[in-house]
DNA sequence: CGGATTCCATACACTTGTGTACTGAGTTGC
DNA sequence: GCAACTCAGTACACAAGTGTATGGAATCCG
């Protein structure tokens, strides 16, 4: 296993089965990292070939047998990664609330911030849920990063919502459309507008049970 | 090809080796999509390998190469006939409504009907969409499906929306939360009465709307 | 400079899966 | 009865993928 990491990883290119050339940095793990990301995001965890990644890298499996011990390690990896920049996204919102925007529109950016304009993340965020159906450590990766996105939208929720249980319910609701449009929009990439509309919708809603405060709540 | 089909299909003891046995049935092209419908639900269409479902069913691959060309037809098949029976459910739903049901209760049991107490059947919805990512085939299936249901739900709603127009993003939106419930809730299998709730608070939030519509329309 | 270390290439053994050609037992129809 | 058809078993060729053992070039460090 590799213990440190001098040079920044850098895409090699190609050269058929030539030996490391000296100008080229070696692989860091983060970069095989990254390939797992394009081959998940095109295709699944099904998806997850070391041979696939090798070829895309430009090297052999050789590579990646001295940085991972096996294809176990990097799914596990993987995962690890993915949920800890999910986290660290939603400790950065909560830390730097925009002033400009209003409450409830901050939701949706923030229950899946990035990717809703980032195709590529958004299609690993519904592969990693789909893995979570029949393996038991992603499963639990996924609660915990839904478990937080519910709670700290349950937060914001909290001037709306008449309690605390029914800000939690509300909060899920607002997740479950939202994590829904994603799933549905890929069979409808036409209306690219609709999840727009059923924001406003929402936001309606929310605002109809607010009726009694002042709502700075719209933007 | 098999032109026709005599006696009902049969599981087969699986003999290690055997002969057909004469006290046997011959399989049935939908045996063998059963069976596939049983490890698409496992591990979604990845996980539909011929050489498991002879094994399943207890005979030999050469079967399955008499009823099926090859692989892809398999696919073909079995999606054409989940398609056929979702519609067909639809069309059962929309010829005979259930006059103890409420106009909005009745759509949540409308869009994913057995789904709900299936949960074989709703790992195959789930399956179907996430393949529809990938496969542009699929991907015709499931909007057929969508547009269907959409509409469906969109027609019992005329009454509490506004307009045409209004109607089809309420049934979006009730749609949508529907497909993120199913999504989400496998990582939350725990509190399977949160959907519940959330049907609650749609069914609240579209009598408000029928009410009257002294309230904020939120811009 | 010269070993030790880092990183990758190469070759081999093994597994799982597809598709095809061929065979052959049961059943049906005439 | 007997040929023809139905359906499934068997064997072979092929492909793709994993993991391991080993070698070897660069590089680092003292």
């Amino acid at each position: 296993m590799p213990k440190t990491r001098r040079k920044a990883p850098t895409r090699r290119k190609a050269g058929p089965a030539a030996r490391r050339a000296p100008e080229q940095a070696p692989l860091s793990p983060d970069a095989w990292l990254d390939a797992a990301g394009g081959a998940i995001a095109e295709g699944g965890f099904d998806n997850l070939r070391v041979l696939a990644l090798a070829k895309r890298l430009g090297v052999t499996r050789g590579s990646f047998y001295w940085h991972f011990s096996d294809h176990a390690e990097l799914v596990v990896r993987f995962l690890e990664r993915w949920r800890d920049r999910r986290l660290a996204e939603l400790a950065y919102l909560a830390a730097n609330p925009d002033p400009n925007e209003s409450e409830l529109r901050k939701i949706f950016r923030l229950v899946l911030r990035e990717p809703a304009r980032n195709a590529r993340q958004m299609r690993v965020e519904l592969a990693v849920r789909e893995f979570a159906r029949r393996d038991a450590y992603a499963a639990r990766i996924v609660a915990e990063v839904d478990r937080a996105r519910i709670e700290h939208v349950a937060r914001l929720l909290r001037h709306v919502a008449a309690d605390e249980a029914q800000a939690r319910d509300l909060a899920l609701l607002v997740y479950v459309a939202t994590i829904g449009g994603r799933v549905v929009l890929t069979a409808f990439p036409e209306d690219e507008s609709a999840i727009e509309r059923i924001e406003q919708l929402i936001i309606e809603f929310l605002g109809s049970r607010s009726a009694g405060r002042a709502d700075s709540a719209v933007a």
